[in-house]
RNA sequence: GGAGGGGUCGCAUAGUGGUCGAGUGCGGUAGUCUUGAAAACUACUACGCCGCAAGGUGUCGAGGGUUCGAAUCCCUCCCCCUCCGCCA
């Protein structure tokens, strides 16, 4: 959500995002703007027979008798005139907040414009794409065999897009987990990558499993609610299953005001997500690549609004970081704006080096909201001279453990169909190096 | 799931229809005193919205209702506590 009177001040800008986000009619802007007229008339009206009533109330407690009957008539009828006048403010601002949700965020200076996918910008690439002296398997048939994952018996208990991690895989997810982990909490790691992208903040995060379970309502007001269909929902209680635990670690401080001291807060989050991949039938169908349930380790931070673009650097930097340290090849790109989410202010993904399908394939996305979050879950703070402000928040993907197990082993992959461990995860698997076939 | 008790201004509490946006204590901020500090004393100490301002308006878990008037009465929902049941 942004500020009304920034929409305002600025009805070209918003016009211009719309346009940019290739979402032209998603808004009528001017009859937003027409709303909120009508909203600020009808709301000086109610306001002002509101004051009327009160007044003829006060009166009433002082004075009995005849006098008492005539004030208490027109209490009435100002009574009644409110009702009315209610009811119209009521419908007005329903229309009017309607239209506001809708309106995507603005973009930052950086983004580049485009219409789609196409036109999202690399900005960097880091290794090269593994090369083999042989013609590289996809991690289904290098894990099949390897008994690391079992999709077959998976589709006869779950369906389709579910699977069994076993044995080293499974290893290789706590891992993973513990690698993040400790690395995210690790203040000589922290600092440095901070002071790199000039980040003031060296603070390290607080790890945090969070529900995956969650109230609809407060889903909504993340900005994650919809397309419901790609949601599981349990109508009985009511709940729906997150899809990521960015859903459950955002509104941690919902309707809080923070001090200025309590920032930064960073959160490293562990979650299984729920996606009910509605609507990409026949797409990405071998394997995990995409499936209804993984885990992943998600980023998510609130910070005030000076420094909430280097905090995105930041995030970028510890996904870098954790790519380089398990040696995968990747490519950091930024989204151009007709491809990126409706909350994002900027948007970058990284793309993980996957040689079955000879391509990059996305493994993280760092999503820098501005204060457009924290406006509907009504997250403030408090800065320095005591200014309330709407804190600005950050999400980013820590490691998406299905897809980067996908990644380790194509890329680690031997000609014999064996697999070698990442050298800094083989301390967690008892000194393993590779993994062959029983 | 059953029975009972609760949700008030950072915290703890007072408040059962009009003078309550709300008292008190603690905490916090500033000042007086002091060489400095502590103590003591004094003052201040929610936020949203409309408005240039004066001011107005709304908020006592949330939403509805009764009433000229609701923190207070009624209904629905949410949450917390105690006991029982079930359970990893």
């Amino acid at each position: 959500m942004l500020d009304i009177k920034f929409i305002r001040e600025n009805p070209e800008k918003i016009k211009k995002v719309l346009e940019d986000k290739k979402i032209p009619d998603a808004v009528d802007v001017d009859k937003l703007l027409e709303l909120d007229k009508q909203y600020l008339e009808l709301l000086r009206k109610a306001e002002t027979h509101r004051s009327l009533k009160n007044e003829l109330s006060k009166d009433i407690s002082k004075v009995t008798g005849e006098a008492k009957d005539k004030l208490l008539a027109e209490a009435t009828k100002v009574k009644n005139d409110l009702g009315i006048l209610e009811q119209e403010l009521d419908v007005v601002k329903k229309n009017l907040d309607e239209e506001l949700l809708k309106l995507p965020n603005l973009v930052s200076d950086d983004t580049p414009v485009g219409k789609d996918e196409s036109e999202n910008v690399v900005l960097r690439r880091w290794g090269k794409p593994t090369k083999f002296g042989f013609e590289p398997k996809d991690h289904v048939d290098l894990g099949v065999p390897l008994d690391l994952i079992d999709i077959e018996t998976a589709t006869k208990i779950s369906g389709s897009r579910f699977f069994y991690l076993k044995n080293e895989a499974v290893l290789m997810q706590f891992a993973l987990v513990q690698f993040v982990l400790q690395t995210l909490t690790n203040p000589k790691i922290i600092a440095e990558l901070a002071k790199k992208v000039n980040n003031p903040y060296t603070n390290v995060f607080t790890p945090v499993v969070p529900p995956v379970l969650m109230r609809p309502e407060v889903m909504n007001k993340m900005g994650r609610l919809n397309p419901i269909e790609e949601r599981y929902y349990i109508p009985s209680d009511p709940l729906v299953l997150v899809g990521s635990a960015e859903h459950t670690l955002g509104p941690i401080f919902m309707d809080q005001t923070l001090k200025a001291n309590q920032l930064p807060v960073r959160f490293i989050g562990y979650s299984t997500a729920f996606r009910r991949e509605a609507g990409t039938y026949g797409k990405d169908m071998k394997g995990i690549l995409r499936v209804h349930q993984f885990d992943k380790l998600e980023m998510e931070t609130f910070v005030p609004q000076e420094i909430g673009l280097q905090e995105q650097d930041l995030l970028v930097a510890i996904q870098e970081y954790l790519m380089q340290q398990l040696e995968l090849p990747y490519e950091v790109m930024i989204l151009c704006t007709g491809d990126m989410g409706k909350p994002d202010y900027r948007q970058i993904d990284i793309n993980t080096w996957v040689p079955a399908q000879n391509k990059y394939r996305e493994t993280h996305s760092a999503d820098y909201m501005t204060d457009y979050q924290a406006r509907r879950l009504n997250i403030k703070y408090e800065d320095a001279e005591g200014n309330r402000k709407f804190v600005y928040m950050n999400d980013a993907t820590a490691l998406a453990i299905g897809r980067t197990l996908i990644a380790i082993l194509e890329n680690n992959q031997q000609e014999d169909g064996s697999i070698k461990i990442p050298r800094i995860l083989q301390q967690y698997l008892n000194g393993k190096e590779i993994i062959v076939r029983k």
